[in-house]
DNA sequence: TCACTTTTTCAAAACGTTTTGAAATGTTGA
DNA sequence: TCAACATTTCAAAACGTTTTGAAAAAGTGA
């Protein structure tokens, strides 16, 4: 490993001049920039991470925390984002620091690597609303980007997320052009921001087509098959809805299975539309028929995520970070028109 | 944030004592050093990391990648070791740097974590025989820890894994203590090393209850249910076995799938025997009938896992860190006599 | 040539810790 | 009292970089 200091001694500069060549100032002559950069690279050099790290006083590492509760299925898109998101923060030359907690206290782990000073900033994943993480960031006036805003209204944080108001409402619009007008909304749990926007988009586009009694549709619960199967047996004994639409492919699963098992055809008997996370799982085009969703790969999320925090860091305030994308409705062969009675 | 210098400026001290007293140096006075303590809890001293590592070289990280390949289900377990790895080194004040990568060179992400010196070791997994990362990492020095042994034979790297061979042969012999002569195993892949550990257990009980050509009994595979399911069905119609060696609970559930598909009782006409590593995905305790195992639960693997690269980190010789651990063998209702034909 | 400006380089300080080698202080035995 | 030794503290160097303030070198116009 060679330093600063050996391409100097090599050249006769003092490690001053070579630091400024290698970082490209524009005070240092070209043709001692090209001798640096010449004798770096024959010497193999690297600049210490770890001395960088003293003298500017970031450590180059983002913190992501996995709070591990029971429910440890959703575990899969959580990790297929931290995935991407390492990829991405490595072409900002910054690493992710991760840490996995089972605490009852989710601050906890935050606060350790904040006290450590091991971390620049931190991605927040699974927000929930009035997210103590995100208060406790807040305070201590350290960076932060959250996936998927969970608070209603404006915010003055950065954050990703998807226009879950406007895919439930295209799913659900699509469904009523098509004539049907008793949709059932198997919806994810109550208690997140993306179930509470999707309720609204459903609701809404109800609305539009003069739908009566909407929440008297919805069903919240976990993004599992089993759930699915479930919900769809339960609400269609009572309601006999012509369309569903669900939160996941997953769900989606389960609720085709209830369809077989029920003797009912989809589309003929019943529509189905699902939001599309495209994880592995559940594959919509591999559904017979195949499925109509309002799509929006989780693994999209990776690249916005890391940009956001890269300019985050670079000073850029957070109130101009917040991106909203939107899901795209593909149609497929799940949904028909409505049946006549 | 207070440095050394705020507590050696309070007390009339040289930021050198201070630094001993809190390091619990014999050579500093015992009165100086608690005062030292004390004063250092109230100004709410953290040491700083970066600095400490400038000087010590070290970066208190460990490195962990995953390759990721369109096997995107091995993640599950993967995620499982990780997130227990994370929390075993934060007890030895190390963090896990985390990194993802999709390449056709599977050295490159370690070769770059090398030579950014970012960490001070890797944790390994999911080895191939003859692994390349390994003999990278050996060329040039870097201490690793490997879950899972894949190479045959003594090996001069530090290793934690579970005694495959025993597993199965424990399982096994159980059924032929039973009374099976005719064994069906539905192994893991061929290329991993604990599926040819288990055939070795596989067939040394085999061989010791003088069942002949065992070899023609066992089909490789991954490890998934839509595997066991086929396998079963393949393996039945061919050779009508009275027990089923499954390599994982999910292959379980694919075989006992069949049997239930199949009009067959279990165990009163086929018995089966799962190895468990008990991932979330499928309960043996759950199965109808509960499932006999031999059980090694993965996240047990965690902290003996991060215990061996503490060690290997102090100085002690890889070679005796070497850890085998064996299965426990569990036996609930799944297994039962062999049939009388 | 001189005075002046611009370009280029440098020595030294800084970041916060650990470690080295020396110095100060305290203790012991005569 | 002095030497010899043990205990305790310190100043300075080190780790490898960036940044500051100054100085040297080069270029300009008269």
């Amino acid at each position: 490993m060679s330093t600063l200091k050996d391409i100097a001694l090599e050249l006769g500069l003092s490690p001053a001049t070579v630091s400024r060549a290698l970082n490209g100032f524009p005070e240092v002559n070209a043709k001692t920039k090209a001798k640096v950069a010449e004798t770096a690279k024959r010497l193999n050099y690297r600049p210490n991470k770890t001395a960088q790290r003293l003298v500017s006083g970031k450590s180059g590492m983002i913190g992501v925390v996995l709070i591990a509760d029971k429910n440890r299925v959703a575990d899969q898109s959580f990790f297929e984002v931290t995935g991407g998101l390492s990829q991405h923060l490595a072409a900002q030359d910054r690493d992710l620091i991760f840490q996995v907690d089972i605490q009852d206290d989710p601050v906890a782990p935050y606060k350790r690597l904040v006290e450590k000073s091991a971390v620049d900033g931190f991605i927040i994943q699974g927000p929930a609303r009035g997210d103590a993480r995100i208060a406790y960031l807040q305070s201590i006036g350290m960076p932060f980007v959250v996936h998927g805003k969970a608070d209603a209204g404006p915010v003055d944080y950065a954050y990703y997320d998807i226009d879950n108001v406007a895919a439930a409402r295209d799913a659900t619009k699509l469904l009523t052009d098509l004539g049907h007008r008793r949709i059932a909304f198997i919806n994810g749990p109550q208690d997140r921001g993306f179930a509470r926007d999707r309720r609204r988009g459903f609701i809404s586009a109800c609305q539009g087509a003069s739908i009566t009694d909407p929440d008297n549709w919805i069903l919240f619960g976990p993004q599992s098959e089993q759930f699915g199967y479930q919900g769809a047996s339960d609400i269609l004994e009572r309601l006999r809805p012509t369309a569903f639409l669900c939160a996941s492919t997953l769900t989606a699963q389960g609720v085709s299975d209830y369809l077989k098992h029920a003797g009912l055809s989809c589309p003929n008997d019943v529509s189905i539309v699902a939001h599309d996370d495209a994880i592995v799982t559940a594959r919509a085009i591999e559904f017979t028929p195949p499925l109509t969703v309002t799509r929006s790969p989780m693994r999209d999320a990776c690249k916005p995520l890391a940009d956001i925090m890269g300019q985050l860091l670079a000073g850029v305030p957070a109130t101009e970070l917040q991106i909203t994308s939107s899901a795209e409705l593909i149609v497929r062969a799940s949904t028909g028109p409505a049946p006549k009675i």
